[in-house]
RNA sequence: GCACCCGUAGCUCAGCUGGAUAGAGCGCUGCCCUCCGAAGGCAGAGGCCAGAGGUUCGAAUCCUCUCGGGUGCGCCA
């Protein structure tokens, strides 16, 4: 029988892995206090995990070979007896010593079937957890600057946050979303003077885009509305007159442009935070004043970066921020020498905020070429929190768009560039957020728009909708032949080893995604999910030349009851996972 | 010059916080569709895990150094 213990939400978690961890811990506590094992050993490193090699049992232990030095025996001597002690646990059919000390363990058919029916207990809470404790994390990303629409790059970082922020979510944390609008700086400007343009063309005046400006035609339809709202006001002024008007405006535009895009995505914002809003509050000075009071800022001079000496280095001074005490190169700039705040300034001052808001744990994501930026932004963090608060900081490399061999590249001087908007138009929200998913964060990813429509194996995007998809099928045809799903059957029909290793590579589920949780590493669930569509695909295609393996049974509504169970365990897992990437499983294909 | 990321099969990449004989897809080779749930299936070849030391019972994984690729490096956000 399945062991079930509620978590603090009330929701019941099999996690079988857990669960048999718990079981040899048990098992060696006994030995403990039966003198078998000297007393008072760390069982912290005991591990249990799935084999690499299926011949290997289905689960495998480390515990006698971890034990063999504090205990002062032999690794075999402690697996042998780990062995016996296990085999009172009705759950383990067998336990075998091999290799240097490894405990192979094989569980009873029994034990299988019940992840079948603990799995369509929980459903769609089936893999979710308290990990986090109820953890409030903030994870900001996108952050894209709010002067176009949204392109490749920006995308991927949109989908990792938003699947991360669902990861934690589902492990139990309290999850913020929240979008950094760079609001502040001199490409806001740009981006006035750029709608200006377009203001004055609307005015049927030719107009010249020089360097400096943004020529995208995106910006036509913000002239025409600007025109519409103000008129003729601003002909002929002085730029002084507009500037600032301007900018909010072309600003709000944008950012109502950007929602969409995220739309588009499926990707929602439970904050926008604007960087402009942190002038003129006394944030920033708050912000400054208190790594003041830490002895953290100084005034001085920076060195000048060797090898690399700037033609017009000069040795200036400047209010400078001790992040070599946490860790950084060297210290940073946090004034210029004119009195004004760096751009690092409103950052610190944003993460102070966050602080302040009483966030347990900050992840920020980043395009890579800000890699230069991760330490300075712990540094600051960990002064402003007093090192209570961790901040981890992903790095997202490059997209490289490709048709086929060609790649489609993009420029930002003639304002052309591929569009989030057009990577979704061509293959969808679904296949878009898949494919972003299926690289770590930190590896550049080709994405092929011939190659993710494409309907085969290669392609991962179609073979896991494919088999949520002939699951379906396979339910659909059961009802249509009045077989009733619902009700958990007799599963004794589900005995062969082809099926219990489907049923064990779902029953690693719930210890994936704590793992993926833990490493912040979303892309994990989409390969898991790519494994376990081919470990059904295969039971699947074994039914060509093994009739009995099939899982529709045409006389024998019992056996196509429980296999129709053991599928609907895969499709569950299937959803779940898609769930957390934010994919909608398909039906049908 | 310094910092960060990366280096795994011909190609594109996984590798579950240190486990057993390093995996997948593509490509390649050989079998397999009168019928069966073949938008495919089975099998095989292909590796000095960039290199060298170190820690460990045990290293692709941790540490040091070297080589190679990418990114970045004081009044740009």
């Amino acid at each position: 029988m399945i062991h079930r213990r509620a978590s603090t939400r009330g929701i019941p978690e099999m996690n079988l892995f857990s669960d048999i961890r718990e079981a040899v811990i048990a098992a060696l506590d006994a030995m403990m206090a039966a003198g078998t094992l000297p007393a008072g050993l760390d069982l912290s490193n005991v591990a249990v995990e799935p084999p690499r090699d299926a011949a290997h049992g289905d689960m495998a232990t480390n515990a006698a070979m971890v034990l063999a030095k504090p205990a002062g025996m032999k690794p075999r001597d402690i697996a042998e007896a780990l062995a016996g002690q296990l085999a009172q646990d009705a759950r383990i059919a067998s336990a075998d010593v091999a290799g240097p000390g490894f405990l192979n363990l094989r569980l009873s058919g029994e034990t299988w079937r019940g992840v079948v029916l603990s799995v369509l207990a929980e459903g769609a809470e089936f893999g979710r957890s308290n990990l986090g404790r109820g953890r409030r994390v903030n994870v900001e990303f996108v952050s894209a600057n709010p002067t176009g629409p949204m392109h490749v790059g920006h995308t991927r970082g949109a989908v990792f946050g938003d699947a991360l922020a669902r990861l934690l979510d589902f492990t139990g944390h309290a999850v913020t979303r929240e979008y950094y609008i760079n609001d502040g700086g001199a490409q806001v400007d740009v981006l006035a003077r750029s709608v200006y343009l377009r203001y004055l063309e609307a005015h049927g005046q030719n107009v010249a885009f020089e360097d400096g400006t943004y020529p995208g035609d995106y910006l036509v339809p913000v002239g025409e509305a600007l025109k519409a709202k103000v008129g003729d006001a601003y002909l002929g002024k002085d730029e002084g007159d507009w500037l600032v008007p301007v900018r909010e405006f072309a600003t709000k535009a944008m950012m109502v442009l950007i929602r969409q895009d995220l739309a588009l995505l499926g990707v929602g914002m439970d904050v926008f935070y604007s960087e402009k809003s942190l002038y003129g509050t006394g944030l920033i000075e708050a912000a400054i004043a208190d790594l003041k009071g830490k002895g953290l800022i100084y005034e001085g001079t920076l060195e000048p970066p060797k090898g690399k000496t700037p033609e017009d280095w000069e040795p200036r001074v400047q209010t400078l921020f001790r992040s070599t005490e946490y860790g950084d190169d060297v210290d940073r700039p946090v004034m210029k020498s004119d009195g004004s705040w760096t751009y690092f300034a409103p950052d610190i001052a944003y993460h102070y905020d966050k602080v302040r808001r009483g966030f347990d744990e900050l992840i920020d994501i980043f395009g890579a070429d800000h890699g230069g930026y991760v330490k300075r932004m712990k540094a600051a963090v960990a002064a402003l929190s007093g090192n209570r608060v961790p901040l981890d900081i992903k790095l997202m490399q490059l997209v490289k768009l490709k048709r086929g061999d060609e790649e489609l590249k993009m420029s930002k001087r003639s304002g052309t560039f591929v569009t989030l908007r057009d990577v979704v138009e061509m293959v969808g929200p679904d296949v878009t957020r898949f494919v972003m998913l299926t690289r770590k964060n930190d590896a550049p990813l080709d994405f092929d728009v011939d190659k993710v429509l494409e309907q085969s194996k290669d392609n991962p995007v179609f073979y896991v909708q494919y088999a949520h998809a002939r699951i379906s099928s396979v339910l659909r045809k059961a009802a249509e032949a009045g077989i009733d799903a619902g009700e958990p059957a007799d599963l004794s029909a589900i005995a062969d080893p082809a099926e219990f290793a489907l049923v064990a590579k779902v029953s690693e589920w719930p210890r994936l995604v704590e793992i993926a949780a833990q490493g912040h590493e979303p892309h994990r669930i989409a390969f898991y999910l790519y494994d376990l569509a081919s470990e059904f695909h295969g039971l699947w295609n074994r039914g060509n030349a093994q009739a009995e393996l099939r899982f529709f049974q045409e006389d024998d509504v019992a056996t196509t009851r429980a296999k129709l169970a053991l599928i609907r365990a895969v499709a569950i897992v299937i959803s779940n996972g898609l769930g957390i990437l934010g994919v909608k499983p398909a039906d049908k294909m």
